[in-house]
DNA sequence: ATTATCATGTTAACACTGCAAACATAATTC
DNA sequence: GAATTATGTTTGCAGTGTTAACATGATAAT
């Protein structure tokens, strides 16, 4: 009993799809409700009945992407199944890699406004998404409780969480916006850091 | 022979001082000229006799705010004349702290689109401006200089360079934005992790 | 000194934006 | 079959960046 085309089969779904290809290609102060629309072949306020606002759909295209993200780190984990160190390296990698690939999404996931709402909504909804590095922060805690075997030292398990998740979190943004210029390949910049054996007391 | 209030004295300063104002108080999204024209009681195209647009304007308000983070950044090095390491590492913790004290530098430093625009204006015009890290990136040449004299061993400079700065450039965004959840005293953490021996080899 | 020019402001108008209200019609429920 | 819901359109408003036409204070040229 398919009804084709009831207005639009499924409006929602293409609006994020079309809104995350606007973000990509023309950057996310370009982005507008009505520019989405109208690459839906729609009014331009026919998003209203599918995201209460502008932020609303953003928050929508987000998580699209988060998904992307989580599943490109998840893919690193998978690499090395029983190395938690080698896991945590390969993540830091990929890290960095994505935000290279897509540059935009950077401004996406840090720093707009909706980023605070987002963090607020889940709390209440879906708290599926609301680490979107979930994968990331567990790999950490893993090599933390394997790193305090091994020792006696009481390593601050914040500090190193902190320090690991910041040196990639950063490398990603300077080298993706090219606050850091450098001749040679990034990325194998990168993994050079990463695969020295003095890298964060790993 | 001073003529006060030819039509407003120094509008240009003035539109910048609100400007820088009216970011910090209502982010980076809600910022309009209409509003900062307003707030200097002008209309709301009189910037246009100062600024060639919109970006342009917040062009001149990123300038003065760098002016007031390489301030910061420079005092933390006048600490420490003679220790390059220490100087590098108070030089981290200004760093997290300027961007703990000023979130909202953070999306006028690098994540707006005239971030891009600044660094092409600078390549024609205000060389001074091109690298407002200028100081930071110095310490690290500093420090790599000294440490390759100690060892044999080769350590890419450009690897050290980038885990530095992309080090505390993570965990500034990751605290400031507040992605990295932490009970206790974010700047105590930032500076046991840059203080503890092991950090970044140095 | 008068005149022309420049600097700095204002007002009017345009296209674009997010958003709300009133309306239309397909789909679903009772 | 009637009432209700879901999904779309049209209309309208306030706010935005930007340009053009105009006014006038300040400065330079003759």
């Amino acid at each position: 009993m398919s009804y084709e085309n009831y207005h639009h089969e499924n409006l929602k779904a293409e609006l994020i799809k079309k809104g995350l290809k606007l973000l990509d290609e023309e950057g996310y102060e370009n982005f507008s409700l009505r520019k989405v629309a109208k690459a839906c072949s729609v009014s331009h306020t026919a998003p209203y009945r599918h995201f209460d606002s502008k932020d609303d759909l953003i928050m929508a295209i987000a998580i699209e992407a988060h998904h992307k993200f989580n599943q490109c780190l998840e893919e690193a984990v998978n690499k090395y199944p029983n190395d938690n160190k080698s896991q945590l390296k390969e993540m830091g990698y990929s890290y960095v890699k994505f935000f290279i690939e897509n540059p935009e999404y950077l401004r996406l996931f840090f720093l707009s406004d909706f980023a605070d709402n987002l963090k607020k909504m889940n709390h209440e909804t879906c708290i599926n998404e609301e680490q979107p590095f979930n994968t990331f922060y567990k790999a950490i805690e893993r090599c933390q409780s394997e790193h305090q075997n091994g020792e006696g030292d009481s390593v601050d398990p914040n500090a190193l969480a902190l320090s690991c998740w910041g040196l990639v979190h950063g490398m990603a943004i300077l080298i993706a916006k090219r606050d850091f210029s450098y001749a040679g390949d990034y990325l194998e910049l990168v993994r050079k850091i990463l695969w020295s054996g003095t890298f964060l007391n790993l």
